[in-house]
DNA sequence: CAGTATCCGAGAGGATACTG
DNA sequence: CAGTATCCTCTCGGATACTG
């Protein structure tokens, strides 16, 4: 990354929560690239090391070939994962994080273990609105 | 959150990569009510301060009233946000974050400000995947 | 104001078959 | 193995109208 502002302009960061809020802003389809359903997904498992289509396919739990195809494509696309091809019988292609795509994963690794972390609370937060529901009605 | 464990166990925390990635886990559908299309932005949006029901669909641009319901409703059976009534008239609506979903927002937060930050380069990404695309087309 | 109910189109996403 | 192409379904999500 070689982008004219520094980490230190985290203050001036406020004027892009009105950006991606009202939508005019390019980045959200990116977000909902590293944030959605299968995006997420994916660099979580390749965090870890790279791995070939079939190999991430087992590794992501559920994933078709399209969706996976369809994911690998955006990611590519946007410089998060970066593919090698090699040319042999039978074909061998890798993928793996990019550093943005490495530096992206980390912070959505944090999320998730956040959320693993509160998980429990989360059960007991759903059970009691679930009551209350079903409660009133 | 009164869970058992502390934030010092993140290195246990190799095999929830395996649980979410497995896709057996409950977190899944949380994690695509935080991470999805309206989820992220309505905490965003509330990060600043709490907000009524039009006030925050003003504050999210393009939002519908129908998803921005739905999304709230998931986000308080989750324990992110807290609905407080106020019986008037006109009826008054207060929807704020809970200590969980405040961190939460901040960890989306800094995941948004990494991602605007990181668009110059994504966006450099994503025209030279495609210049490459046509040219082999 | 703060929603719910309904209808409808578009796209997400899965299963299968096929190609290099 | 590493995908693409096709079909089909089902949910997402917007617009509109209505209620308390």
């Amino acid at each position: 990354m070689d982008t004219q502002q520094t980490p230190a302009d985290a203050d001036a960061g406020e004027d892009f929560a009105f950006d991606v809020l009202a939508q005019r802003c390019p980045s959200r389809p990116v977000l909902e690239h590293i944030t959605g359903r299968w995006g997420s997904l994916v660099l979580i498992a390749l965090r870890e090391k790279p791995a070939r289509f079939n190999e991430l396919r087992r590794r992501v739990g559920g994933v078709s070939e399209k969706m996976l195809a369809q994911g690998l494509h955006a990611l590519e696309r946007d410089g998060f994962v970066a593919r090698e091809v090699h040319s042999t019988i039978p074909p061998r292609v890798e993928y793996s994080l990019t550093p943005l795509g490495s530096q992206t994963a980390e912070m959505l690794w944090e999320l998730i273990m956040h959320l693993e972390y509160a998980m429990p609370h989360v059960l007991r937060s759903q059970q009691s609105y679930d009551a209350a529901a079903s409660a009133e009605a």
